[in-house]
DNA sequence: CAGTATCCCAAGCGATACTG
DNA sequence: CAGTATCGCTTGGGATACTG
């Protein structure tokens, strides 16, 4: 640990910065808010005033978040109708918006490894079986991955 | 406070949202750098100014990130010597960057599927068989599970 | 090469009030 | 209930210049 690193320290990415997806996916949902509000959608909350109020975020800011998630097709309205009262609009997730699970579920295992001192506050289990869920690195063999066994490789992009 | 709930289409958050792990973990590294920052490190771009190239960071922000992520450990500085030169400092991740590695992989994936009309800037392997890593949910038991057969559980629940 | 130090602007955000 | 509208403030971050 003290000794200088013999082994190459130089490197740049193998691939265009500008064009991996991560940037891309950041860019959609990658806000201090967007993430969080779609946590709300996926436990199941639904309404404007209900996800403001467990956020905390305020009303311009989530008016305007709720508006983006559905423009790029995160999450969509759907009306419901409470007995004698009008018409309102709720949000869900969307099947792209479920897509998403993985990263809240990689955000989640992270924070219960390193921030809550093995008690997490929420565990995700399988409905039917009620074996908890995690999430896992595999090849298509279906194989655990071990982190420094995988390798990134440039794809060349198509020309088109 | 009782509602008339004919339709279940309100719902409170069944945990505390400050205690989310998600919450936490966005804390840490969900601000606008932090992450494409932790991707260089995991692509093997360990310098400074090979960093900030690739992303167009400014100096001082990229300064602060660094010292930020450090701070948190998951990166740590390790020094190196060019021949004829001082010794200088390089960014590795450590173990517990390496852990947020499932949600780099998820943020790729979903832009993958999503923004780059199936055809992926880049693709992980498995350094041996090359075989694609992919990131998957399953449970204990190792079967696949199915987004909507999650549910989530709260351990500790919060009556307010 | 690997940072610091300043300056300054604009986006993001919360607070508050208002509306259909 | 589900939003809009307005108004400042705060902070993130780029540009630039400087340093060991």
């Amino acid at each position: 640990m003290s000794q200088p690193s013999q082994v190459p320290t130089t490197r740049r990415a193998a691939v265009d910065p500008k064009e991996c997806s991560i940037t891309g996916t950041l860019a959609a949902i990658g806000d201090r808010w967007s993430v969080l509000v779609l946590r709300e959608l996926f436990y199941g909350v639904r309404r404007f005033n209900d996800i403001q109020h467990d956020l905390g975020i305020s009303r311009s800011v989530l008016t305007d978040r709720l508006a983006r998630l559905v423009e790029i097709g995160v999450a969509r309205t759907e009306p419901y109708q409470e007995p004698g009262d009008r018409v309102r609009q709720q949000y869900r997730l969307t099947r792209k918006g479920v897509r998403l699970l993985p990263v809240l579920v990689g955000l989640m295992e992270w924070g219960d490894e390193f921030l809550s001192n093995g008690d997490p506050p929420v565990v995700l289990e399988e409905r039917d079986s009620g074996e908890q869920v995690r999430l896992e690195l595999r090849s298509t063999s279906g194989a655990l991955v071990a982190p420094h066994q995988i390798v990134t490789r440039a794809r060349r992009r198509r020309v088109d």
